[in-house]
DNA sequence: GATGAATGAGTGTTCATTCAT
DNA sequence: TATGAATGAACACTCATTCAT
């Protein structure tokens, strides 16, 4: 729609198209031409820069990712409390996801979700591998392609994960004492299976609350702050 | 990978086949090839039943929308205050979705999400339309396809929601004191964006711990009690 | 060119013109569109028939050289003494290189020479391996494609190359000995290097006259009856 | 692999790469990128010295062709007999196809044999030209660029040829005396047909055993000897 | 002289849909 | 009623060649 700025360098009139067009379709059905057209550019242009279709995407994901990270690291460790934590993290997240909505739902779903029966695991020597549920495995190249992005969203939930961890260590979040939990502790990163589905609860909800609902609507920190107070106390009414 | 039973009707072995096929590959990615090869039929037959492929996709939908919604309309009915009445909407939800996890997630991303910058609304005579942000308008043919799907993710919603509002209604679930909020109120539903956005927190919360985390190692019961109570009186510990 | 037939099924159009493109233009260079084009049908035919470029091909080859081994064997098994197989053998691989000249030319040179440093060989089970020199290994999908076709060529050089080991056996033939021949005999298939070695002289000398120099000029009994006469008594004039 | 010597001029950095990848790949699949990325320059530089792929490998070629000429020329003019001159003739060349294998076999392939049905032949102003089987003609740039690879062949081989020619006159080779043979004498090279065949029919054999049996197992000067005596004296044994 | 960014026609392959039987 | 042969638009990807600096 917008023409891109016809100044810019191709490798970033690409990216900027690449992030529209895929924002807009999803992963599967953006299209490599409607990307070139909107740059303004030939195909070999994109290959020349970033080899496939794939490459382009993951490039214009951990660029995004890389700074979120960053901001996401700096503004929880500001905060003292847990709640300053939480709201400092939601912030950032909801601002990101504001922005980036689109692209991170092709995470999330098409290079995630859609993979049904497919888990990411830490093998012996530390490193990420892809488990079935079925037994059948992925083609090596395809896991590699597919693990990038499952450490995309880790790394960002991770975050939120060890905050509810040392809530919960330091007393101030409920633990629920379920008999089958100790089992599904993840040795790896000290988390209780228990703080990371409060991750994901909570994370969801934002996420959820972002893409579907939620259109600018609220300002960010009364939206975030609203969410806190759920999260920690609940929805039901004091009496 | 398990035959179909080949003495029922072809009708009956293609939404078989449709439904396993549908789930593990999503609905772009599934190819009514291998779903004829699965039920042992030809593509005429296919054509002869259900017309196209979305059809043939909706059909699966709307009979398992069906059921759940009568379930969950008794099953909740049957339930007098709204904790319990939760628990009986999570527990049926959190049943069906691990079910169907794989269908659902279609109906959410591919048929939902993905379209970005549209949006379901209700026009002036009662009827559904879509809307762009962006003002560019959907084939009227495409527009139709969407919106079948939407009106499925929305009444499975509104029960949630329908339960959140009656709980904000009679006091016993807060109701945050929010400027912007009266004036989002929907009017042809009665239910303020709050308790929307409430319906949503929570159900993504399910679904996303249906679909990531929890794999069979909770119990049902188990599980919704753990989440109507983190929903009632939130994650803080009581001191 | 020549319009294909339009009563004939479209597989054997497509093979017909399959068969003429890939003569003219060799493996690579011919293309599809071309082949759909001449047999007048649609990509989509093409692939569901043959599922790919290279099983298009092999199709071709196959027909024809099981055609071939069944001719070969007769023939020469109809003969009793050395001179006269040989002839027979000859007469039957003329004939069919004068027909399949293109074809035949690919097996050899793009799906054989072409890829340098890599020799097929049987490994301890008996099974048909590449081996490279050079340590580079073939993923296994190349390997098997590759493989089939070096088979074709195999099948074929070993009847002559039974022949000419019978020969040496009996004594009609010279059996040369170099002091590295012990080592290099091929265990697999009782072939002493030699006749392997002469086998290929004598089939290069026919295929090469086939393909570069004699073209329908000699009567097929007359040439095969020179090329014996040579083989067996040297070009060398009797004093 | 090897790195090239980095204080080489470029052109000459680009003819060593170039020499690599055309003998590893074949003329179509080897691709200019894979050259400049070995000689370490950049590709106008390549398009510079060279203007297009096929001058940069008909320069290779003709490099080579023309040594293999001089040392053709002065090795066969050392000896006096007919069979000195063939092992001279067969020792040079075994040697040089032992080189230059992957490059000769474009020439042979690729740039010849592949074009089925268009043949070299000398017009009435004494000419090369290339006659079409089929009555379709090249472009004359497609027609110049075949006909001095074809140059190239006939001149290696009229060397091998004018030595059997030799041999029939002075009568130390066999003539066969075939009724149609007088009327396909080349009058413009004063060949036989049957001094071209008997000249392909052995080179084939040279051709075929060093590109496909022997690989460095057999010493040089052995190898020829026992290939010259075949030839003159054939493959039956002497009682 | 040397470069490398930019190009776009061309290639193998996929798959929903049609329609004659 | 049931079929499956036939289709062709659409897609990711390749690579020789050009040309401005």
């Amino acid at each position: 729609m917008t023409a891109i700025d016809p100044t810019l360098p191709k490798k970033e009139r690409i990216l900027i198209a690449a992030e529209d067009v895929f924002s807009r379709r999803g992963y599967t059905k953006a299209t490599l031409d409607e990307i070139i057209a909107m740059a303004d550019t030939g195909k070999g242009t994109l290959y020349k820069y970033f080899g496939n279709k794939d490459n382009l995407f993951y490039t214009l994901i951990e660029e995004k990712h890389n700074k979120l990270m960053e901001n996401l690291h700096a503004l929880t460790a500001e905060q003292k409390d847990i709640s300053g934590k939480l709201q400092a993290y939601l912030n950032c997240m909801l601002k990101f996801l504001r922005q980036n909505k689109g692209l991170w739902l092709i995470v999330w779903y098409e290079l995630n979700a859609a993979h049904q029966g497919i888990h990411p695991d830490i093998d012996k020597n530390g490193n990420w591998v892809l488990t079935s549920f079925y037994g059948d495995t992925l083609p090596t190249e395809e896991e590699a392609r597919l693990l990038r992005y499952y450490k995309v969203l880790w790394e960002e939930i991770s975050v939120l994960a060890d905050i509810l961890q040392a809530g919960q260590d330091s007393g101030s979040l409920k633990y629920t004492d379920c008999k089958q939990i100790k089992a599904i502790i993840d040795p790896m990163h000290n988390l209780t299976s228990e703080a990371i589905f409060g991750a994901y609860h909570l994370f969801a909800g934002v996420a959820n609350g972002v893409f579907h609902v939620i259109d600018s609507r609220f300002g960010d920190e009364e939206l975030t702050s609203i969410i806190v107070d759920y999260f920690l106390n609940g929805h039901a009414a004091k009496q």
